[in-house]
DNA sequence: AATAGCTATGTTGCGTAATATATAGCGGCA
DNA sequence: TGCCGCTATATATTACGCAACATAGCTATT
């Protein structure tokens, strides 16, 4: 628990196909968990996410790019549940290239002067 | 004629206090608009966006930073409206600092191989 | 005093997003 | 053959963000 964030800096880069995300943040932790887990049922579990949540966000991503990044097959065991495709693998490290290039961008002197008037919580009012 | 076809690519640098946004795109856009207009209200017709909406978004600045950004008096003309303290140009132009670098760094190889693969608009299905 | 334009809030209602529930089919396995 | 866990999808329900509306008070101007 308390999963706070250790920078106020929140940066998300994102992929548009239309007005849908075909990739961010969310959707590639999303690869990553599929990855680990071998189904979309199970990388949703394991992400707190309800399965149609999760099947929703993988079909946007198949539909969004110009091949599948996950195969998925019925049944159980092997041949069933979901995997990456190569294709999925190679746009997914990309991604994360992408991300650590512009957070190490980010984390420059710049930021001290920013953070360090950010309060970590919202004061109550300003008048009365 | 302009049309230059807007990059997929959206990168967006968020700073939160909290759960809310202490300064984001969109706010960043306001703090111009009253620098330009020289009250809320003016910024926010400016921007179409509503009176009501455009003073919350001030309200959640001045709570979440150790100083107001933006300093308001009632009445009009002279001494009333709104308008950037020293402190809340600061926060604005560091802030724009912070895009430029990171949006720099954005543009960059790494993107070719994505884009390429990135359909314009989704695919309405996969499976029959 | 009346007016105009601004700040500063409360309230209410609606459209949409998130979630829950239901169902159907497939594939191995005991 | 019957069961389990998965994919795939439709439908219903709940939650919630947001816009619209209303109101009150302040300040300078006429």
């Amino acid at each position: 628990m308390g999963m706070t964030s250790p920078s106020p800096f929140k940066i998300s880069i994102r992929l548009y196909c239309g007005d849908e995300i075909a990739m961010g943040p969310g959707k590639a932790d999303l690869l990553d968990a599929i990855k680990a887990h071998g189904s979309i049922s199970a990388a949703g579990r394991a992400m707190g996410m309800s399965y149609r949540r999760a099947w929703l966000l993988v079909d946007t991503m198949n539909r969004c790019w110009s091949e599948p990044l996950v195969a998925t097959a019925p049944g159980v065991a092997h041949g069933g549940g979901a995997r990456l495709t190569d294709f999925g693998d190679m746009v997914l490290s990309q991604y994360r290239a992408v991300q650590e290039n512009v957070g190490g961008t980010a984390s420059r002197p710049d930021h001290a002067k920013l953070t360090q008037s950010l309060r970590s919580r919202p004061r109550a009012s300003q008048k009365g």
